[in-house]
DNA sequence: TATGTATGAATGAATG
DNA sequence: CATTCATTCATACATA
């Protein structure tokens, strides 16, 4: 986990501002992105940093780590995966896409292109009153008891890393998983 | 932040919003965070989805997620209103934003200036209230040709999901805590 | 409806 | 390159 821990910014600085990369830049990354599929060399670094600081303060520690995540996080996607359904809140619909990489939302974007919830229902805020779901009447109901089995593999997760990084890095498939989105295997 | 927006619900207005877990969920999912102290691993985070699923409509990442964030906000709580311990700094997530970063604009803005994806960007419109710099503004402008020479080749239209993040700050103070990243080249 | 809080999600950075 | 952490943003929900 990171700490900056860095004393040369304590005396000013009353928050470490991490780098946001400005619309400008974040195209720029993004069309160099798509033109390779690693992370670039250092002189690439170079040029694209010195590029970048046109449009803000950049560093080439920023453009190499954007790259790093970029491609670590490319794999799963990243609009699915964040947001999964709603469940309790919906009717019971749930959309599901199978774009990757064309949707417009694929990173973060402001409310811009969300839909606007207001004006049209969408949570029941109307008739909430009398729609629970079967769930909330029993949450502490013996189902939970279906759920122990899992708590007993789970009891030691620790020592699974150990057990799990014996002499398997190579054959440990890198990409062909893409659905990852980065935990400890 | 959230991304949900979907191109294919348009109609529908029934965007994911975010995941909420059920009263079911979260007590297995309390559980399995009293068993082991970290992240499970990709695995184990399966079974609990499979598990959690017959509660609710719930994905990977949702269980990931909430497991990092279980784990940053526990340490959190520890110190911001635990045990009593010296270290009560500020809350770290409400808001602590000093003043510089976050007044130019780039937070958040009024439901009242959303933007549309559709067709006409409304950069020159929404301009009004945020007051962004200048250069923002630009970032069609030909400065971005000097870009390509690092390209070499635009082709994508992609771009355009871009526009959704204009008229940010960007003026930043870095720390110049720059270590060797350790790049191929 | 307006405001405050809790928390799901996104992401830059750090670690291994 | 993979995983984890810390911070921040956005939103669901409670409250007034």
């Amino acid at each position: 986990g990171g700490l900056y821990a860095d004393p040369t910014i304590g005396h000013k600085m009353t928050a470490r501002q991490r780098w946001t990369p400005t619309p400008v830049q974040l195209q720029i990354l993004e069309r160099i992105f798509d033109q390779g599929t690693g992370t670039p060399s250092k002189q690439k670094i170079k040029d694209i940093t010195e590029e970048l600081s046109q449009h803000g303060q950049i560093s080439d520690q920023n453009v190499y780590n954007w790259f790093q995540n970029r491609r670590a996080r490319s794999k799963r996607k990243q609009h699915g995966g964040g947001g999964g359904s709603s469940n309790n809140n919906n009717n019971g619909e749930s959309e599901v896409e199978t774009e990757t990489e064309t949707l417009n939302g694929k990173r973060k974007l402001p409310e811009s292109l969300r839909v606007l919830p207001d004006g049209n229902n969408a949570i029941g805020t109307t008739t909430t009153a009398t729609s629970p779901r079967p769930e909330d009447l029993c949450f502490q109901s013996p189902e939970m008891s279906s759920d122990l089995h899992l708590l007993g593999v789970l009891s030691n997760p620790r020592d699974e890393h150990l057990v799990g990084k014996m002499g398997l890095s190579e054959s440990y498939n890198l990409y062909d998983h893409v659905e990852d989105y980065g935990m400890s295997g």
